[in-house]
DNA sequence: ATAGCGACAAACCGGTTGGTATGTCAATAG
DNA sequence: CTATTGACATACCAACCGGTTTGTCGCTAT
């Protein structure tokens, strides 16, 4: 009971405060990229001190690595991976999947303000830092996977072509919604991200069998 | 002739010493993004001084929207617009462009280190800066005016079906040509970029007419 | 000849920023 | 009861970086 009350008073919970500052730290690089992010912007955000800070993470590097470790990598994960996986149509649920995604997790009108996290940081810091790169890889790479299995399972039932390359097909579609998201995120309209996602269905559509 | 040895010797040359610095600042917003680069590496390219900087340039911002007015959208303009308009035939040039884009202006490996100078800059600053955002969607509008141009003739000489809207696929192109880059500079692999890019190909040969 | 001006150079300034050194305090172990 | 340790807070620093101020030099018009 004093135990409760101690930590109640003191908010001494240190899991709990590092993820604070990962959330924060997460929140301030998806809008200003990781060079133009401030520690004292997160330290504002979390109402901890630099001190606090530096406890958990040893430099601003690292705290970058752990946001794409920690938040980045288990959002897309969570975007891609369950909803796909288990699909009664593969196709279909990867099209709805790719139009409810401004939707998605954040609220209408981030993705549109700051477009993907994810490729926001791998075009910043993927020519400038190793470390962000290979992460950002990894990401992507699990990010294809997925779409690739969904083809695949999808060629299996028939709704695709057998000829259709699904790894590649599965690149491209990555590539291709990464660049539907930018354009959309440049010209600040929804309507263009419509347009856009439009265009990548109607290539999704195409792989089908000829009727 | 007095003239001459004495602008040869003192390096006297207003609009020269612009564009020198114009086209080092290009290269170090293009490597580290505007926020990135640094005014006094741009100094150093140049062997120039700050006060000289700041004699043609009434601040860093001013100097990132010359860049983007001077330098992205002529570049665009030249990679694009010249090759495209009153090509024979438009769609096997379309194609020809995007083929031959990793080779293009830059040496191949730039485009798969650094990517696009366009989309760099959009991604990193049209969310924090309206006067980016507005000079970058002007670059986007006119690269995509210049598709559509080239995808309703196509469309006049029966290479593309009558029923595909030029607007909405110029649109999905160009957004997956950048997605494209992207992803390649992201994996630093030219093979991915040509994986990607087949992709693309595929999606604009699905816009001909069913044999 | 010289006054004025454009094109720079050089030194400097002040706020910002990542990082550090030290202190505090509660919980726990011995 | 005391020593130790983990989890922070406070204060501080050195480097950096955009921007300013002041100075210099040569060209040109009068």
């Amino acid at each position: 009971m004093k135990n409760i009350e101690a930590v109640a008073r003191s908010e001494r919970n240190p899991d709990q405060t590092r993820q604070r500052i990962l959330e924060a730290a997460f929140m301030a690089m998806y809008r200003n990229g990781f060079q133009g992010m401030r520690l004292d912007e997160v330290i504002a955000a979390t109402r901890l001190t630099k001190g606090a800070l530096y406890h958990h993470f040893p430099n601003k590097r690292a705290l970058g690595y752990a946001v794409v470790d920690e938040c980045i990598i288990p959002t897309v994960e969570a975007v891609w991976l369950q909803p796909l996986k288990n699909s009664a149509d593969p196709l279909q649920g990867l099209i709805n999947v790719i139009e409810q995604m401004p939707d998605n997790e954040h609220k209408p009108p981030e993705m549109i303000r700051y477009g993907c996290p994810l490729n926001n940081l791998a075009q910043e810091m993927s020519p400038l830092d190793e470390g962000f790169r290979q992460r950002l890889d990894y990401a992507f790479r699990v990010w294809q996977d997925v779409i690739q299995e969904t083809l695949e399972r999808a060629q299996q039932k028939g709704h695709i072509r057998a000829d259709v390359n699904c790894d590649e097909a599965a690149t491209f579609i990555m590539a291709a919604l990464e660049g539907c998201i930018g354009i959309a995120k440049n010209a600040q309209s929804m309507e263009r991200l419509h347009v856009c996602n439009r265009g990548l269905v109607q290539f999704i559509l195409s792989l089908q069998p000829q009727k």
